[in-house]
Order: C-alpha cells, then sequence, then structure tokens
DNA sequence: ACCTGAACACCGTTCAAGT
DNA sequence: ACCTGAACACCGTTCAAGT
C-alpha cells in the first residue's frame, strides 16, 4: 500500500529483513496477518518482490519455525546430567512453543523444524543419550516419542483443548505439571536413568 | 461449473449429502481440493449454496473429523482388561488416523474432534480408567497424555518426518513399534497395571 | 539483480434477489 | 427454505517489463 518507487528503484530489501518483518507481523497481529501480500504492505513493497529474497512462504515459514528454536536454552551435552538435560531441553522447548502459541500447528503440521537451530538441539539431544549408552536406531526413537510429545503437549496447552468426554479445561500449571510427568514417564521407559 | 437451475429451483442438497461430498472429496484427490468451492463445484451448486446446510468450512471440517473418529474399534468398557482395553483403543485409532494421512494436520491443529463420535470414544477411555480406580482429574490427565501422544505419533508417521539430526526415515512398521513402546510407557506411568 | 505492473487462478463469505 | 447472481475482500504466484 503506497510504494512510491518506480520500476527499478531498490527497496533495500533483505531476506534478513523479511524475515525480521514476518516474525514482527507474526508477533503483533498473528499467524493470519502473515500473507505474502500482508508481508509486502508491512515493508512497502509490491507482493512479488519478496519472490526476489524468498523461494516462496512455505520456505519462509520454515525459517521462522526453525529461528524461533534459537529460543530454546539447550545444556551443555557434556557436563549436563543426562536425563535432566533431557528433561531441561524438553521443558524449555515447551515453554518456547507456548510462547508462540501461533506457530504451534505449523510445527505439528510440519513435524518440527528442519534447520540449523533445530539440527543443533538434535544433536545435543543424541550427545546426552549417547552418554547413557542409547545410540543408533534406539537413540534416533527415543527422539522421535520426546520431540512428538512435548509438540503435541504444547499444542495441547495453547488452546482450550478438546476435551473428549465431559471435563473442564485444565488451567496451564496443571498442563505443565502434566507434561514433566508424562515426560518423566517417557524417559524412564527410553531407559535414562533418572 | 455448469448449474442448470434458475433461481428457487432446488438442487435436492442436504447437510448429509454435503458431508459425503466432501469426504469423498478427500478421498479422491486430497484435502486441498476440500474448498467450499470445490465442493459447490462437485455437487453442481454454487459456492453458496452450501450455506443452506453448514455454517461454515470450519464447521463442515469439524463433522468430517468427528465422522471418521466412527471407524475405530472401541472394546467393551464393561468386560474388557483396561489396560489391554486402552492399548487397543489408541492402536486402532493410530491406524485410523494413518489411514487418513491429509486429516491428521487437522486433527492436530484442532487437538481432536469434539463430535459425538470423540465423546463416545472418550467416554469409553474413561470407563476403563475407572474399573482401576482412576478417576477426575487423574482420568482427564490420562486422556489428555494418551490423545496426545496417540495424535502426534500419526503425525510423525504420515509423511517423512522431520529427523532433526542425523538420520534416514524409518520405515512403518519401525513407527508403528516406536508407537506401541511408548504407548506401553505411558499406560505404566499413568498407573494401569499391565 | 531487484523491483513494479498486470494478470492468473484461485479462496471464504455475504447480500439481495427469485420461487 | 433453498437456491442463483453478483460481489467483496482477500490469497499465492508468475511473467514481462523497467533500471
Amino acid at each position: 500500500v503506497g510504494q512510491q518507487r518506480a520500476p527499478g528503484q531498490r527497496a533495500g530489501l533483505t531476506r534478513a529483513r523479511v524475515l525480521e518483518a514476518a516474525r514482527e507481523l507474526l508477533a503483533e497481529r498473528g499467524l493470519e496477518a502473515v500473507s505474502m501480500r500482508g508481508l509486502a504492505a508491512r515493508l512497502e513493497v509490491t507482493p512479488n518482490a519478496l519472490y526476489s529474497h524468498v523461494a516462496n512462504k512455505t520456505a519462509l515459514i520454515d525459517d521462522v519455525l526453525d529461528d524461533v528454536l534459537a529460543e530454546v536454552r539447550a545444556p551443555d551435552p557434556e557436563t549436563a546430567e543426562p536425563a535432566a538435560g533431557l528433561h531441561a531441553l524438553m521443558s524449555s522447548t515447551y515453554e518456547v512453543l507456548l510462547a508462540h502459541p501461533d506457530l504451534v500447528p505449523l510445527y505439528l503440521a510440519r513435524r518440527g523444524a528442519r534447520g540449523p537451530e533445530a539440527q543443533q538441539l538434535g544433536a545435543v539431544m543424541l550427545a546426552l543419550l549417547a552418554r547413557v549408552e542409547i545410540t543408533g536406531a534406539r537413540a534416533r526413537e527415543a527422539l522421535r516419542v520426546l520431540i512428538v510429545y512435548t509438540i503435541g503437549f504444547a499444542a495441547f496447552a495453547v488452546r482450550p483443548p478438546l476435551e473428549i468426554g465431559p471435563a473442564v479445561g485444565p488451567p496451564g500449571e496443571e498442563l505443565a505439571a502434566n507434561f514433566e510427568r508424562g515426560l518423566r514417564w517417557l524417559l524412564a521407559g527410553i531407559g535414562v536413568p533418572d
């Protein structure tokens, strides 16, 4: 809306600026505001200008999802107690997801993220598991269970849950306690000694 | 496309026929084909005609999601062994979800279903838990953990998973085994004796 | 290389008719 | 009550320019 440039005039756009605007738009006006056209309006360019910096909307959202994971506090995989470290990492992930409720359905739909931040967290988890002799297929299984559980639970927490059967929506603290409890059961099952 | 009716002429539409067409469209051409306009085209009416039978697209999809749950084989809550019954119910749900891969992201985004079929399954789960003295808040917690876990795992299985860290996509059988294993851990943690 | 103009092929939904 | 016509306010994306 209101672009004052003639064709050929540069707007000073860059990939980083586009991603930054996407994060701001998300934080200020929610996921539905993050359209290519809405983003373009905020950057004061025409919608198609964005395609010089991102391949498409999917790629843009993928980058935003990975960026957010940088907020997760990962323990030092060399020194942390494995069970406590995994617990802390998943708890921090849970909190970060709750801080970005609009994104949770997207993490679900795409089953996580695939960028460098996600890779980094995965590496920390694998390193912690390796220190209690859990490697290979067994480690990948553990990763999968923990990630699915965490994202799934976050999805449950971000809004009034479905409540199959008769029930009232539990408060956030109760859900957080639920999350911690189930997480301990899973870690015990996986075989990480407490 | 090609409606041959003058205003006032009826098309013989009914809510049930609209839902049926939505299910067919989903099965034949996938989720993205299930738009109000695409649905109208298949029923040979104009898009707005649908609004005489469903409130909006969200309500329509909600009904489709609940309908699918009718395929889940629920055990008899009076006679089934509680742990085995819960295990069987969740496994059947997992299979039904895998049979409708396009819907899984929607179950995730809406955190389940809320219709009569979902209510029915929830009632069976609560009855099984009650038989091992798990009731009230503790039962709701168990329900939540089991449902989140099952939908989350199904989401993971429906497509090449994200694979945080270095890994190859596991085959369906391996994932199914993963699902069963994690489910047993959760049931043990919930306190349902095996 | 980076942007605009214009267009294509879609969406969900609403409002005012007609019978 | 159930449908059409027409429109509103959007989408993501592509193609052909301009500098």
